[in-house]
DNA sequence: ACCCTTCTCTTCAACTTTGACTAGATTACT
DNA sequence: AGTAATCTAGTCAAAGTTGAAGAGAAGGGT
């Protein structure tokens, strides 16, 4: 599964109703668009998809202040809600290894009560530790480790890389315990969206951003 | 990039000349299945389209011995050939996050010299140090951290994460260096498929997760 | 003799992703 | 003023990926 989906949807969740191209923007406003591989056409094809599947509701908007083709706005619909809330549940306790998923799961963590974000994060620790007991105790080879040649290098690569993520989650865990960041229900939401006109400072130079809302 | 194309030439390269099923097997024996996403389809798609653009040479074959649909064999072409080293190169160097591509990169490593490794590995911990270091400037608000709110979590995660593959890359490049496996032109080369009538010993188990020989 | 499962090998339709392209409006430069 | 560049907003064909299905042969049990 890749993170298209989850982004796209809690990008439009953000706005209330947002066509393509905010969302794009956002999407780039977070970097996500280095981290994800969240191409144009990626989110428009979302899109169109979702609509399809009933999970955002389009409404066709009139050609537009601005110049351009005529925009469609999207907005979520009940099961698109829930289908945000499933993804996002999903993607924080999933231990495979797509750092972009996670990324964007910790993107929209707040949208959660605070002590169910760290439930579902301490599932995901349990998970990589299953995993990690599971590979090492099967594929530690009677022969010794010289056995595996340079193919050992690879097992080498994957558990040091799960350590490192059940370290980071730790981590994580302990500060939102501790009181970190501001969570479902707990007063002025994290708003991750540029209000208008302002400047994006995150943007690659050139890149300018205006959200019109 | 995914890493399917560099496993499928390096599994017909080992063999020679090998059909969609035997790659299939390779993959499974290596635990590929299991870190790069590999499925039946993707191979055989792979297969007929590098066919389709010269890198492989396609041999129909008699009905065979077992049964089954007619097989269809493939040995690289000169230009399949240097397709598999391009893209082992680049995948040593290139420092995105694909684990996977990265995995297979490491799979094949040996088939090239070793002085030849050692610098490529080198390029790449180079690689991810200025990755680091742009990301670490670019992205340090000058409200300080807690401007970024949760988001900064994600930056940790990335940071982290290339710093853990910039630590393991250095591990094996000492290894290398140090004079550990064999490598091209150094005699006897290491050869990971399986004999006729072998037997897989990691084909059955349900943990199946990393690579064995 | 019969059925059931497994193995061999591949195909296919549906879906997703990519990268390039279009095209009008606005700003920026000389 | 003229033209180059950039923004806005989106489409499309080609490529890649997925999951399931198919069909023949062979083994295994009752």
């Amino acid at each position: 599964m890749s993170a298209i989906r989850l982004l796209v949807l809690g990008a439009v969740r953000q706005h209330g109703r947002a066509h393509g191209y905010q969302v794009r923007n956002d999407l780039e406003f977070w970097g996500a668009h280095e981290w994800s591989h969240a191409k144009p056409g990626s989110i428009y094809h979302a899109l169109k998809q979702m609509a399809k599947q009933d999970l955002l509701r389009a409404h066709e908007v009139a050609p537009s202040t601005v110049g351009g083709p005529p925009r469609t706005e999207y907005e979520l619909t009940e099961q698109g809600s829930k289908e945000f809330f499933r993804l996002l549940r999903e993607s924080l306790t999933a231990h495979d290894q797509q750092l972009d998923v996670l990324s964007a799961a910790v993107g929209f963590i707040v949208y959660l009560p605070r002590a169910e974000a760290v439930e579902l994060l301490k599932q995901r620790v349990l998970g990589i530790e299953e995993w990690r007991s599971a590979v090492t105790e099967y594929y530690t080879p009677e022969a010794g480790p010289e056995s595996l040649g340079h193919i050992g290098e690879i097992m080498n690569l994957w558990v040091g890389s799960a350590d490192f993520g059940a370290e980071w989650t730790r981590g994580l865990i302990e500060r939102i315990e501790r009181g970190a960041y501001t969570f479902e229900g707990e007063g002025e939401p994290f708003r991750a969206v540029l209000g208008e006109g302002e400047e994006n400072p995150y943007a690659t130079g050139e890149v300018h951003v205006e959200d019109g809302r």
